[in-house]
RNA sequence: CGGGGCGUGGCGCAGCCUGGUUAGCGCGCCAGUCUGGGGGACUGGAGGUCCCGAGUUCGAAUCUCGGCGCCCCGACCA
């Protein structure tokens, strides 16, 4: 197949626009790929859609091969469908009337729709199923951005597994898995199969698809020595040792003028921040105060925090915090508190410093156990200074991509929306969930922010939107002209730059635009009829015959 | 939700502080000539509700107020 550039609608810019930011969204507006309609609202342009369509195949054929059977659920959904799952209130979901009044929304996901269907599944004879659609998901996001990073209106290839118990979730669970690898893979991106966390999709076992790129939302912590990775949202990475001062029989009221902060707080005392702890009020859905509390010098992940308690959490504001403690930021404590305490691990064992509940006074030699009771969990965020929880050894950071997740949802929509089953024993039992998501427009960022130079995009073979780019430069239009076509005999697609351009705007949208080989024919071939095959990635050049085209290169 | 920045032809920007004739520049676009292996040169053109609204003023892209849109940061600082 040959497309004539003289005839795309192919509008490259030589400048990115102002408001990008990333790589990937520079590059892709700059090729031509994408064009933005509103915030996190984009078009694929034809090129773009070229590329999209390679991943979704290969998405597809990953898909089909394990079994998952492809179908399509609509994007409007009855609001109805998501009371019956408690999932209505959450605020990303946009909602709509029709004309006679009646509620709906556009769906961040599929599982109400899909579980729905699955009240067709009557009997253990009809499990396992493995059901999956790429279609249109919608959400308001609170912060759209980065090309094609974070959308709020995106497809997404969504697949869901039903069975009759957790064993069998397992197994759709590692197939899904082993898709999920061979999908990258095929697309050339570099992955991570990472422990992550559920977050809104509520169930128990999560795991991200995490790819490495200069822009992107997630943090992919990962070991130099041995392979242990995780997303940080869950990472649970060593933190360094305390130092404690002198333990005390009772905590001991100290004033510290002005020391609000753990460093001075800690720089006043003369102590290390890893004896001093940090506490952190957070409100729940129904307004009540909840503590958390870690070590001085380490940071709450919120996301472990929520997860602890079951519900999603937001800070405490000012007044909530005067209110629930007497105090406000800076001298807040665990000791006169009366809610609930969660506190991190680290605080399990020896004496720290924490607010005394009274503005400029703190609390030395204060224990957990002793001088209060809270309960413990793992709220820490992983530090760059923490060391692997395996080995030991030392940990790197990098910025992510989630490209794919995948959960073991286990009854929570099954439940709710009464897709029960009569199993072999007779008893009528909840289908056993799982759902498997992919973003293809995250793929195509990913492998953007993964492959590129200077000159442009380099595109993995597989999801390139041409297998060959030539140029035709002026006179050797005829021999350009073969050459497409010997390429597309040989079964690749071709772009045919035949337009009248120079040269260098030739080339540097070949660059640009990053097809894996360009071929070129010139001033040169009119003398000896050879064309130069140019290798995007490496840069290396060679000149073929054109009957050799196509031939292995 | 908070903080900051931006909004002037398709793209990138200047002008705004210190209101004043036909609102500039580069790229791109159209026509033509010369050119032709890394964004060439020259000539002549087309293209703008200066985000929207209200106000101040003899006069507003410019000042004031309100709104909208877009981008970035934070969503924790104990």
């Amino acid at each position: 197949m040959i497309a004539r550039a003289s005839q795309l609608f192919l509008p490259t810019l030589r400048e990115a626009p102002s408001d990008a930011d990333a790589v990937s969204h520079k590059l892709l507006v700059r090729g031509g790929f994408i064009r933005q309609v509103a915030a996190g609202v984009w078009t694929f342009l034809p090129l773009g859609w070229r590329v999209y369509r390679k991943v979704e195949q290969i998405i597809r054929e990953e898909q089909d091969r394990i079994g998952a059977q492809e179908m399509l659920m609509p994007v409007l959904t009855p609001l109805e469908l998501w009371q019956q799952t408690g999932r209505d209130f959450i605020e990303e979901i946009f909602r709509l009337k029709d004309r006679k009044g009646a509620d709906y929304v556009l769906p961040l996901t599929h599982e109400e729709t899909v579980t729905f269907h699955a009240r067709e599944l009557q009997s253990y004879r009809q499990l396992p199923q493995m059901l999956y659609h790429i279609a249109i998901k919608e959400r308001d996001e609170p912060r759209p951005g980065k090309g094609l990073i974070r959308l709020r209106e995106f497809i997404m290839k969504d697949a869901y597994s039903f069975d009759r118990d957790e064993a069998g979730l397992d197994v759709a669970f590692q197939k899904q898995r082993g898709a999920y690898h061979r999908t990258f893979d095929r697309c050339g991106l570099v992955t991570h199969d990472v422990p992550a966390e559920p977050g809104m999709m509520g169930g128990k076992e999560s795991r991200d698809f995490l790819a490495p790129a200069g822009a992107g939302e997630n943090t992919l912590v990962t070991c130099e020595n041995c392979d242990y990775a995780a997303d940080i949202e869950v990472a649970t990475t060593t933190p360094r040792a305390p130092v404690f001062p002198e333990r005390l029989d009772a905590p001991e009221e100290i004033e510290t003028p002005g020391a609000t902060t753990i460093d001075a707080l800690a720089e006043f005392l003369s102590i290390d921040p890893t004896a001093t702890s940090k506490a952190m009020p957070h409100v729940t859905q129904d307004g009540s105060v909840v503590l958390a509390l870690v070590r001085g010098d380490d940071r709450l992940e919120e996301a472990k925090l929520s997860a602890a308690l079951g519900e999603p959490v937001w800070p405490a504001d000012d007044e909530q915090i005067k209110a629930a403690f007497g105090a406000s930021g800076g001298s807040l404590g665990p000791i006169g508190f009366k809610g609930r305490i969660v506190a991190d691990l680290a605080l399990r064992e020896g004496q720290f410093v924490a607010g005394a509940n009274r503005d400029g006074w703190h609390l030395r030699g204060v224990e957990a156990g002793r001088d209060f009771e809270p309960e413990f969990a793992d709220l820490r965020e992983s530090a760059e200074t923490d060391t692997c929880p395996e080995c030991g050894g030392a940990l790197r950071f990098q910025t992510a991509i989630e490209v794919g997740h995948i959960f073991k949802l286990g009854t929570r929509y099954s439940e709710p929306l009464g897709a029960t089953f009569l199993d072999e024993d007779g008893r009528e039992k909840a289908v056993v969930m799982g759902s498997y998501g992919i973003g293809p427009a995250r793929i195509m960022a990913a492998a953007v922010e993964q492959f590129n130079d200077e000159n442009g995009i380099v595109w993995p073979r597989a999801i390139a939107p041409y297998d060959a780019h030539v140029v035709a430069l002026p006179g050797a239009e005829e021999i350009a002209e073969r050459a497409a076509e010997t390429l597309s005999a040989a079964g690749l697609d071709v772009l045919l730059d035949d337009r009248d351009q120079r040269a260098g705007e030739k080339f540097a949208d070949a660059d640009l635009i990053g097809c894996p080989i360009r071929v070129t024919a010139g001033k040169k071939s009119l003398e000896d009829g050879k064309v130069d095959v140019r290798d995007r990635a490496t840069g290396e050049e060679k000149r073929l015959d054109v009957a050799d085209l196509g031939k292995g290169a």
